[in-house]
DNA sequence: TTGACATGAAACCATTTGGTTTCATATAAT
DNA sequence: ATTATATGAAACCAAATGGTTTCATGTCAA
């Protein structure tokens, strides 16, 4: 009976978002629901396969969190919930600092020799903040 | 006339980086090799499988342009690139706001006065504690 | 030179994946 | 009540995936 009727966060993420995200269809399906919420139907219509298929893609996303389903009537509607990319976000994040080069370039600069002048690390620092 | 024909030659990518990271093998791959060179057979050591199996997966990261390969002597040494996982990154950044957002539904609601419906607040709310 | 070591290639295998077609069920429309 | 629509579940299939074992080759050490 106590239907826990799907509250916030704590996706359980059957399918874990790095696998949900690894197929073009799936990426796909997440940029056409990005901002509509769509039934089925709709939706299978942009991609060159069978509904069913579709059907299978929009449930591993589903089971990874990436969309939300509802239903209307006769059809369900799915939409983006983008949350679950976080975690994706997070992963991502430790990753940063190894492809920022420069950021090597800079450390190294100001780890191996203290002793110099700081004065040629300024084009450098603004390297730092890169991103937004 | 002469076609750009891909232009930056530095990713040939026959595997991409979505699908590389995929599996969760090699996501720990890219993690031990995140600031060490090291040779396949000290690699396979962290990892419940065969070289072999190892191997295979270092071959589908270096494919995808994750991971440097290196001969010395009679050993090939590895080690991280995380430079294909900008590509990721934008793909990525596409969606943040979709997610950072959270914070603007509730301010549309704010702005809005609530006048014409107000009974979708609570539920919204309630996705603002999903914070990491 | 002979033998041990490090590795990739090949052949093979079980499971998963991405897709199809067919069928059952619930809801809308007539 | 009957028919049409929207969808998921099931059974099925080919190809990809993740793994293994065996073998060939190149390099280091005695």
């Amino acid at each position: 009976m106590s239907k826990p009727k799907q509250v916030s966060a704590a996706a359980p993420a059957k399918h874990d978002v790095f696998q949900a995200i690894a197929d073009p269809t799936r990426r796909g399906l997440l940029q056409l629901l990005v901002d509509e919420e769509l039934p089925v139907n709709v939706i299978s219509g942009h991609f060159p396969m069978t509904r069913t298929a579709v059907s299978k893609h929009l449930r591993i996303l589903a089971d990874a969190g990436l969309v939300r389903e509802r239903k209307v009537g006769r059809e369900t509607r799915y939409k983006l919930n983008a949350d679950p990319l976080r975690e994706l976000k997070s992963w991502l994040a430790f990753y940063e600092r190894y492809w920022e080069n420069k950021l090597d370039v800079l450390k190294r600069l100001v780890e191996s020799d203290g002793s110099e002048q700081a004065e040629a690390a300024p084009a450098s620092l603004k390297l730092l903040d890169s991103e937004s």
